[in-house]
RNA sequence: UGGGCUAUCGCCAAGCGGUAAGGCACAGGACUUUGACUCCUGCAUUCGCUGGUUCAAAUCCAGCUAGCCCAG
């Protein structure tokens, strides 16, 4: 039997390089790619933020291909990033909507781009450091299950995944745990066994993404606009609708004698409307952009739990479609701040069931 | 320009002679492959100003200044 040939997406971090080792303790012929996707040429030398999409990723992937002794490449992805993960990330702030960029990526970036053109070269797989793993199930169908440590899990950024792309994925480091990893980093010499794991948006290294938005779209002056109460009262002025977020608190920079939070977003009327706490949870979300994959497709009703966040523990409701591409959750009990922009991801046990995009 | 009231951290607000609560906001940190949330820590040597009484005043007295209210 032909040994297996993986493309194996180095980021220069821990998990994808023990992701690399891994594949070729397993006997398949690993060859290491680094996707060059927002950085400047002069930045990559940058010892900054380490992980998924850090700055440093080039030098540190390249010495840890060198060391496991398997062909390493950078391939440029930068046009489809800024396509299909910066510009969409800007386009919905200015929507009033709160993008995840992470799942953008992996989609349009990691799951389009990068597995054509692996398997362009003659790759038979790719494979990332994603704490998920893939599951045939008894239907016939590939669905991503929860990695062995539900803390670590990442499947919530992965829900998109076709079934093709799952046929063509290895997700090695979903059977371990990260100390499992990193300890396993540690006795093989990987340099970057003690790198910090990544965090925040990797392309606004400032933090400042209502900065990085105004830049990308040439405004001016920030367009400030009124905060208001749920009954229309004017409370104060908000410096510009992408400076905020569903359920936010902090940066309102008003002082009610009690903590407000954010509760909509206007982007009609520019206004952002205040509450409190309370006011932020509620019981429905509709949901479009669906993908299913333990299931072919949603027929009538199901019990699921949900995930409407990357670090939301998941909440039990109810789903049924109510159009083509558009499903209605029903949470048992209030969840706090469903935001349209975000993912909502279904789960039977460890079970990706599907998902989709919060209206 | 007669009378009354109030002036304490960016906002609100305790304090009533014994040596400045608290909430909100804000800052820093933790958490986090998104934005948030949450948690931890910090945040007035000083109480509108100037004097006075007292061992001791933000707290009592006087004057001044500012704002509010009622008369005009």
């Amino acid at each position: 039997m032909e040994k297996k040939k993986v493309v194996v997406g180095m980021s220069g971090g821990v998990d994808s390089s023990v992701a690399a080792w891994l594949l070729k303790e397993q006997g398949c012929e690993v060859i290491g790619v680094t996707m060059q996707i927002w950085q400047e040429e002069e930045e990559q030398a940058q010892q900054e933020n380490g992980g998924c999409c850090g700055l440093s990723a080039v030098e540190d992937a390249r010495r840890v291909a060198y060391m496991l002794g398997i062909p390493y490449y950078v391939m440029n992805f930068k046009k489809e990033f800024k396509e299909h993960v910066m510009d969409y990330f800007v386009a919905e702030y200015l929507k009033g909507r709160t993008p995840n960029p992470c799942i953008a990526c992996n989609r349009y970036v990691k799951w389009e781009s990068l597995l054509k053109r692996s398997l362009d070269i003659g790759a038979d797989y790719i494979a990332t450091g994603h704490y998920a793993r893939i599951a045939r199930l008894e239907n016939g169908r590939l669905a991503l299950c929860r990695s062995k440590t539900t803390a670590k899990d990442q499947t919530y950024a992965l829900y998109n995944l076709t079934q093709s792309q799952l046929a063509h994925t290895l997700m090695p480091v979903g059977d371990y745990t990260k100390e499992e990893i990193r300890a396993m980093a540690k006795q093989i010499g990987l340099r970057t066994a003690d790198k910090p794991d990544s965090q925040e948006i990797c392309f606004i290294p400032d933090h400042d993404y209502a900065g990085f938005i105004d830049r990308q779209s040439g405004v001016q002056a920030p367009l400030e606009g009124n905060f208001v109460s749920r009954d229309g009262r004017i409370l104060g002025r908000h410096k510009g609708i992408t400076h905020y977020t569903i359920g936010q608190r902090k940066g309102l920079g008003i002082a009610l004698g009690t903590p407000v939070f954010v509760t909509e977003l206007r982007p009609e009327t520019n206004e952002v409307v205040l509450g409190s706490n309370e006011e932020v949870f509620g019981t429905a979300a509709y949901a479009d952009h669906l993908n299913f994959m333990s299931i072919p497709d949603l027929e009538g009703e199901m019990e699921v739990t949900a995930k409407i966040r990357y670090s939301h523990q998941g909440a039990p409701c109810r789903i049924r479609k109510v159009e083509r591409d558009k499903v209605r959750c029903d949470f048992i009990e209030p969840v706090r701040a469903i935001t349209p922009g975000q993912a909502v991801v279904f789960y039977q046990g460890d079970l990706v069931v599907g998902g989709g995009c919060i209206l």
